[in-house]
DNA sequence: ATATCATTCAAGTAATCGCTTGAATGATAT
DNA sequence: ATATCATTCAAGCGATTACTTGAATGATAT
């Protein structure tokens, strides 16, 4: 009580970001970004345990990364701010640009293979508009379900075939997923690229797609 | 080594939050993003042991928030990443938004008056170039010699009067210090605007001010 | 009221963190 | 070489964290 405002503030930011020094809260809330979940359904895409994940969501919303509603029995958590997907980002940034630990794994993912550039929303809304190209959602089918990207083919990443059959060579893909933290859009975009298109990643997911006041559909 | 890449990204991300999650720490990137310091230097200003000082530093940097140079028998730390600026300031925002006791901890340095809106960066380059405004820096004498806003006067929080004395009654003062963390301006602005003045306080400090290009001028 | 369901609380354990103390390293200066 | 100085390493401590298990709460449905 008796201690400096300086080291209260102090405690206060540290706070958040220890709210998002774990793993599995980093989970969370790239779940919860995609839209509000109940602590069941985070467990279950978590595989986390129903009261670890309570207890998660509750450091989540103490530090004001989320906050949580009563509908019937079931609790659902929502994003609480959101600058909280800018933070994500952010530590994605920095990671990327600055641990050589993240670059391996990414070059891992793209088996040496150089990945182009990933493409912006604006861009890929510009293309919608002109009705140019091919757009995979490579989420979980749920995820697509409850929201996606207009004109968006929702595909599995062990049945891209189911797609590709009807499309020219060298056509163009854009792919993408949940966001920042989502690796199946890169997955998709190497295992594409090796069947001879023209995959390319969108930079964000859906949420940062959403934030931005894009259309989302529903199924 | 067998965990999947995404946990392993996600295990890298955390890192860089984890990084932030420590008070001392904060305290520590604070002073970093003044300019170069030494390990010394950085203990004494943050009030930890040397040998502390030297553990969180070395945590920062394997978070990529800061890099380290020998200079001589010293050790020269400096901000890693431009976006570690960025991500300091979002923790800030998202706390200042979302957490009540930071709402308390602000109301009680301004003992409850409301502080106007702070000026932006942009305004300040303005009114500098018209030369129609008092800048106060509030930070400690060897950090305004490292580097300041040009004409830019500094003074102690204790010794405003030494200032005020020279100005007219209702002249317009804008003040800063360190950065997001800093609540020296705070203060001066209060004590600034019970004695008349109209004190404002500039949006971020001086490394957000260097970060964009803007002069910066050492004694 | 009673039962059911989703979530939270409480207690316990192993691992990690922040800090201290004292020794070890690495670069200069004599 | 020897001494000095700044920094880092290593070991040890109390406190905190992530997770588990099992009980308690709160809202519906019967």
């Amino acid at each position: 009580m008796s201690i400096s405002p300086k080291a209260a503030l102090l405690d206060e930011y540290a706070l958040v970001a220890r709210a998002l020094s774990a793993p599995a809260r980093l989970m969370l809330l790239e779940q919860i970004a995609q839209g509000p979940r109940g602590v069941e359904g985070l467990a279950e895409k978590t595989g986390l345990s129903i009261a670890n994940t309570s207890q998660h969501l509750q450091t989540l919303r103490r530090a004001g990364l989320v906050t949580s509603r009563r509908e019937g029995k079931a609790v659902i958590y929502t994003l609480g701010d959101a600058k909280a997907l800018a933070l994500m980002d952010l530590l994605r940034v920095v990671a990327d640009r600055n641990l050589a630990q993240v670059d391996k794994i990414l070059r891992g993912l793209s088996d040496g293979a150089d990945a182009p550039e990933a493409v912006s929303r604006d861009d890929l809304a510009a293309r919608i508009a002109e009705g140019s190209v091919t757009i995979l959602d490579v989420r979980p089918a749920d995820e697509f379900e409850a929201g996606h990207i207009p004109g968006a083919t929702n595909v599995a990443l062990h049945e891209l075939d189911r797609i590709t059959a009807n499309l020219q060579p060298g056509a163009e893909i854009i792919a993408y997923c949940r966001g920042p933290y989502c690796i199946y859009a890169h997955q998709a975009v190497v295992a594409l690229r090796n069947k001879g298109f023209n995959a390319r990643r969108l930079d964000g997911g859906l949420p940062e797609w959403r934030e931005e006041g894009r259309q989302v559909v529903a199924v």
